[in-house]
DNA sequence: TACCCGATTTACT
DNA sequence: GTAAATCGGGTAT
């Protein structure tokens, strides 16, 4: 599979300038850090994406998609940029953005985001909630906060009139060098020391720290 | 058709 | 720190 990413791999060190829509065809493990920082937006409400986790399909046995496409899982055999929704522990919702090329199985696991606007609404969503750093404190909280469900699920995250949306704000900067915090993915049982969680180093939004 | 379990959160001890 | 809640998909009958 590796020949499959040889040209996006190239590419994707100089992603800060690239659109996002080829960003996304690339591999998981370089995605997610390069997702750090721009903004998802449901209706009114929009958070900073501040914390993920790489999926990377198929070779990955810690991926849904690790044993092939199934009904849950054929979203991330499609191509990139889509919303994959499931239900975890039968209680809450968690979002990746589909990544690699068409037909790759790969995404990116949604773990935390910063409240931007809609906050309110946030609230509204999620009662249990003490402080503002627990809105989308984690990959169940984000999605409560914003608003995403099943009904997101194969949405096209770039498609302007989409519900959920991702995107660049102008202020947007790669987030790297100490800016960048590494660890092992949470909450897995296969493959846990792939070091493949990324976060905004230190920042008060993340699920926990690393 | 049955059984098992999970990329978690929350409440309670 | 620990356990309960809750349900769809995967794997085995």
């Amino acid at each position: 599979m590796s020949a499959a990413f040889d040209r996006h791999d190239t590419r994707t060190s100089e992603a800060s300038t690239q659109d996002l829509d080829s960003l996304l065809a690339g591999r998981a493990s370089i995605v997610a850090r390069l997702l750090l920082g721009l903004t998802l937006t449901v209706g009114e409400r929009s958070g900073r994406i501040v914390e993920v986790e790489a999926y990377e399909g198929t070779d990955d046995p810690a991926s849904h998609a690790s044993r092939g496409p199934t009904p849950r899982t054929g979203i991330m055999f499609g191509p990139p940029g889509r919303l994959y929704v499931y239900l975890s522990y039968g209680v809450h919702w968690c979002a990746n953005i589909v990544c690699h090329p068409d037909g790759v199985a790969g995404a990116v696991l949604l773990r935390a985001v910063e409240p931007l606007a809609g906050v309110d609404e946030m609230w509204a969503d999620r009662p249990s909630a003490k402080r503002e750093r627990d809105l989308g404190s984690g990959p169940g909280k984000l999605c409560a906060a914003l608003g995403i469900t099943s009904d997101h699920n194969g949405v096209d995250l770039l498609d302007e009139r989409a519900p959920v949306r991702l995107w660049r704000p102008a202020d947007h900067r790669p987030v790297d060098g100490g800016d960048l915090a590494v660890g092992p993915r949470v909450g897995i049982s296969k493959a846990v020391d792939r070091p493949w969680r990324f976060g905004v180093a230190d920042n008060p939004h993340l699920s926990r720290p690393f």
